[in-house]
DNA sequence: TCAATTTTGATTATATTTGATCAAATATGT
DNA sequence: ACATATTTGATCAAATATAATCAAAATTGA
């Protein structure tokens, strides 16, 4: 029994049931619960499902995508905390991207307040600052039902029309060798996003940290600061690539 | 049973009852009257649901500052009315543009089953129909804080890059003399979704009808065919210049 | 095949959640 | 306004879940 195998018979089982504890899963793939706990981890982190305490919740499309991730989630506070010290490098004035991860969406709640230009590809990120003291940008072209987001050339090339003094980033994966994408549509448009900006942030819980995906898509020099929560020998690595790493508690 | 399930069921159980007191849900969910609290009172913390002594009350969904939702009095059947029709005009495979007006969101409910690709610089519409069978294509730009649209410059570079084979477009007010619109942003909106398709449909209830604003932006013939809720002598008017209209009952 | 690496599972210390109890705060009825 | 009843928030102990560590098992690469 595969990592691969087991994904897929969790994320089965969450779709039937729409929620499940650790014993149940455990018993039903005949594993430990260890494992168990292990794999929720991994896959919550890949947002396909909701971390509770004691097991996961199937994440629904239709109840989430307004608020785009479940404020209850377990691994809430890493992002928020990452999101906070975010929200200590916004000046007012500032002209930031902000890109259509779900940790940079947290960093909304921060920036409500703030007199400043957010230029983004993210619906969700749109909606909860609607009503906000930002200026709003949304970066034009067609909605990607999945994630929510503009990508593709049309959302490109409105990035390139524009320069920001910060933007704000996640990623799927990062390790000293480079930037990882799960899909070249993202990739470009990080890239982009990067490339009109006079700083880079990098927002990235621990899942994320030493991870590879699909697609190494840039340098690691591409960003300027890592903001995480969580210190390492990889991290070690980054600096001496010559990458600022900002680690919250 | 965690705290995500436990604030799944009670928040159902609100939107039911509408209120709710402790005892009610804790005897409800087979979970303590503490923990009932505790849970209220995050709920709260996120605005999920009003705090009340001994319960909680439901939280009344998109009383939305500004005017879509709520604006829903007298007029919002002739505006459904003139939707429903619009909407049969509306065929498989077809590219519409769709303005901001209140009227023209209304087609939304009517058009989320239809496999078609939708064109808008309206955030309400896009967020209607965020889960429908339809392909939406956000307009880029400036999101306007008032009216929940993105106007300007970018907005329509952006519309002149695609074709679509209808427009379904609000306005401010029409007589024989011409379209009028409120602001100069709105005017070039709409006259470049107008010039962009094959077809032009107007939504109106009667209210716009032979009513003049702050600005004639372009002839009647700008428009194809006018849809709206009441005849009278102004429509022979438009019927005279060359504009089809229907009239719904 | 064998050594090296990765993955898994058992164990244990740590952290979280829950419900009981009780003093303080708030509502209610007269 | 007062006394009574109810609700609340705080503290604590028990139950449960978790992360961390380490050894065993499985997988991989030479």
């Amino acid at each position: 029994m595969t990592f691969q195998k087991r994904k897929k018979e969790i994320l089965q089982l969450l779709q039937r049931l729409g929620e499940a504890d650790i014993r149940l899963i455990a018993g039903h793939l005949n594993i430990s619960e260890v494992t168990v706990r292990r794999d929720l981890n991994l896959l919550a982190a890949e947002n396909l499902l909701h971390r509770t305490h004691g097991g996961a919740m199937r994440v629904d499309p239709y109840v989430d995508s307004s608020t785009y991730q479940n404020k209850s989630d377990i691994n809430k506070t890493a992002k928020d905390k990452i999101c906070r010290k975010a929200a200590e490098e916004i000046q007012e004035g500032d002209v930031i991207f902000m890109d259509c991860g779900s940790t940079v969406f947290n960093l909304c709640q921060y920036i409500k307040h703030k007199k400043i230009k957010v230029i983004t590809n993210s619906l969700p990120v749109v909606i909860e600052l609607q009503n906000s003291a930002a200026t709003i940008n949304m970066i034009g072209g067609e909605v990607n039902q999945k994630n929510q987001a503009v990508h593709g050339k049309m959302a490109v090339a409105h990035i390139k029309k524009y320069h920001a003094t910060k933007a704000f980033l996640g990623i799927d994966g990062i390790t000293a060798e480079g930037l990882y994408a799960n899909s070249e549509l993202e990739a470009s448009n990080t890239q982009a996003m990067a490339s009109q900006s006079e700083k880079t942030f990098l927002l990235c819980d621990s899942g994320k940290v030493g991870k590879k995906a699909y697609l190494r898509f840039a340098e690691v020099n591409l960003v300027h600061t890592l903001i995480t929560n969580q210190d390492g020998e990889e991290i070690n690595q980054l600096k001496e690539k010559g990458v600022q790493v900002i680690i919250v508690n």
